[in-house]
DNA sequence: GGATAGATTTCGCGA
DNA sequence: TCGCGAAGTCTATCC
């Protein structure tokens, strides 16, 4: 890993072209050849980058870009598409290097797949006597996140996101296209389940006549907590 | 901007839980206090990180964590939602400040916008005798990118996108949906347009009877450049 | 300010 | 490798 500290202009060229005029910005370049420009602002999202594979080039200046002050050009080439990164640098402020090794990496909780494993368990959320088919029932086109089976027995497909958009919607509808023409289940119902439900999703859902059920995250683990503690 | 190599583990808490075990990491601390940790992999995208607006504390590390050869804690609160990240410092190995001003952005070209307007310049790259009515045609669930006459005089919907996939086809189909109730416009044929269309989307395409048109952006700003100079 | 659509999205999983 | 769905998505735009 190097860091480099500097004033330079940037130019990206490849699936859109993109400029950066002269300033002070921080140079990130990473073991594999990867380079990120940041600001002193904005998101955790570079100014610009490459990402790797690619390989970094520094040269030297042409006439023209010497004249203008620049001392030295990184050229920053993607190794698969035509995408390139050019880093004019006028003046270096800084340049600091580590050796940092590999990242032992990231440990993560709470998503989606937690929230069906948890909606699986505790499958009366969706309403008394309900039972649980099974999880990833599969289709031709992708699997369904739940299967289950209503008090009067009818099939009940759900659909799970984290927040519900549009998106989630039109998914269930394309898998209740489906599991409709299946003789053994239909008429399949559908649940859209989710934390948050957004208006146009809800709205949407009526139409189609999906039935949206709010998921809360926190009781539904409050209770497996609970659960567990029992056995 | 302060960048920090430093030997830490790192725990975030809020709309997930992550950790990162103890290695050599680079910190990031922006003006506006907000934190990236980078490993020397991956993408642009952090290990972790904590977006502004936050503050970023530097405490002490409890007997515990100092036993443990804590050196110090980092503590870096969201200033509108519980999401708190916690750094602790095991050993610092480089510690780079520097004032970098404010950045003066960036300049893009070559996305969607500019795909639309060029398009509904050049309207014929639909089709011989195909005229414009109005780009961004506004509809109860959103504009329609470009509404347009064909030869015959009769209305087409067209959806744009750089990269066509599903998605783009069933918000086109929604759009349809809804103009074809107008009996001003009934019937609306629908044209998907991109500069690539993945397969899947032209067989759903085809399958709903629309349209697909491929855009050849360099040859159609070609197209808009010799326009702008024969005038 | 809330909702929506785009992104040089990136990332991870499964076929 | 490709395709698809999720993301602590982030960001700009529009209402």
């Amino acid at each position: 890993m190097r860091v480099v500290i500097a004033r330079c202009s940037v130019d990206y060229s490849g699936r859109l072209d993109a400029h950066l005029p002269l300033a002070t910005r921080v140079l990130m370049v990473k073991a594999d050849g990867s380079v990120l420009v940041h600001s002193d602002g904005g998101s955790y999202k570079p100014l610009n980058w490459m990402s790797p594979p690619c390989k970094l080039t520094v040269g030297e200046p042409s006439d023209a870009d010497r004249d203008a002050g620049v001392g030295q050009v990184w050229t920053v080439q993607h190794a698969k598409t035509d995408d390139k990164l050019v880093v004019r640098i006028h003046e270096i402020l800084g340049d600091h290097s580590a050796d940092l090794g590999v990242d032992p990496g990231l440990v993560k909780d709470g998503v989606e797949a937690h929230l069906q494993k948890l909606l699986a368990e505790q499958i009366e959320l969706l309403g008394p006597g309900h039972q649980l088919v099974r999880r990833e029932y599969p289709t031709a086109i992708g699997p369904v996140d739940i299967l289950a089976r209503d008090r009067d027995g009818g099939a009940v497909a759900v659909e799970i996101k984290r927040r519900g958009e549009i998106d989630g919607v039109e998914q269930l509808t394309r898998y209740l296209e489906l599991l409709n023409r299946d003789p053994h289940l239909a008429p399949v119902r559908g649940v859209f389940a989710a934390q948050e439900i957004k208006p146009q999703a809800r709205v949407l859902a009526a139409d189609r006549d999906i039935r949206c059920v709010i998921l809360d995250y926190d009781a539904m683990r409050g209770m497996d907590d609970a659960e567990s503690r029992l056995f």
